[in-house]
Parts: C-alpha cells; structure tokens; sequence
DNA sequence: CTCATACTACATACTATAGTTAGCATATTA
DNA sequence: TAATATGCTAACTATAGTATGTAGTATGAG
C-alpha cells in the first residue's frame, strides 16, 4: 500500500472536517461510513476506494475534484521537501 | 458497489488512454497494472481504490485532479440527463 | 480545579470485495 | 488471414470495509 499517498489523503480530509466544524462521528453520520474508519483513513492507515471517497466528498459537502486538487498541491509540496534534501 | 460512478470513472480512463492513442496492455505496462484489470476499469466492474488511481495517472501521465475534473464534470451531465427524465 | 462529556486513537476480528492472473472467445485492423 | 486489441469467465489472495470495545485526550461547565 502506497502509505504517504494514503497519509497525506488523510491529511485532506481532517483540514476539510476541521473547516466544517464536525466531529468524525458527524462525518461519517453525514457520509454514511463507520466512525472509526473515518479515523483510519485520516490516519491514512486505509487505502480507500472510489465509492468511498464519493460517499466522503458528498459527506463534507465538496466535489471529489476538489479534494485532488488539494491533494495534488500537497504531494507537490512533499515532492519538493524531498528534493531539497537530496 | 456504485456501478455507475465506476462506468463514469471507466469512461475517464478510455478518454484519456485513447488521447494518448496506446492500448490496454500498453497502459497496463505504464501503470504497472495488468491488461485484464485495465479492462475491468475501463468496463466499470471495479470499485477501484485510491492507490491505483494514482497508478492509472502516471501511466496515463495526467493528474488526479484532471480525472476527477472530467469525472465531476460527466457525472453532472449524467445529473442532468436523469432530471430532465422526471 | 475536577468531573463529566465528547472526541479520537487503536487493537482486534470478521466478511466482503478489490487486486491479480491465466485462458479462451471475440472483435478490429493491417 | 495473421496480428493486435479487447471482452469475459473463473479462480485465488490480499486487503478494504465494517464493527465492538477499551483507553486516552481535550474541552467546557460548575
């Protein structure tokens, strides 16, 4: 399993949960997913599927396409981390 | 399963696998996936997971953010057509 | 402060199903 | 018609999805 592609998705859903103010219970309430799977996919610990990710975009209330988008940006910036310390 | 989130997704990597005019096999190759799974995406018969989307990108060498762009763009479409059905 | 409440982490464990491959059938095209 | 590409079935194994329970942490009211 890809851990940091898993991490940092998780590091996108906590920042969108965060910014709605709910809880991961609420989230998963909202997006019809267990609360502790919640957390496991914020702890990147899942590799978490298509549909699921639909359930949680719907869930937060944003469009899949921005979630990557924010997802894209952050892996960049761990990329270049990276590099620097070449 | 949502299969029709799975189509739609399908009908993405058909789009872009065409774009850049090489095979099923030949994107099996790229992505490090095999051909008949290739397919299976393709046909939407697979709810597939974030790790081989990621994998499908760089094969495909687009972003996740521009599938999921074209993705949220085609379910709308679909959106559309079902309403104006009502 | 301290107690209660709400929230999160984490460890199992079970069951669904995604991931992977082989083999053969069926187009499609050169 | 030979070569290339795709569809589809079937089987196996890996792991995602789901849930319970417990422990620890944060926060706020009294």
């Amino acid at each position: 399993m890809n851990a940091e592609l898993s991490k940092n998705f998780g590091k996108i859903i906590i920042e969108f949960r965060k910014e709605k103010k709910i809880s991961q219970e609420e989230l998963g309430f909202r997006s019809n997913l267990h609360r502790t799977y919640i957390g496991m996919i914020e702890r990147g610990e899942k590799n978490i599927t298509l549909e699921n990710i639909d359930k949680l975009s719907k869930g937060l209330d944003v469009s899949m396409k921005l979630i990557f988008e924010k997802l894209n940006k952050l892996i960049i910036i761990w990329k270049n981390i990276f590099l620097k310390n070449l």
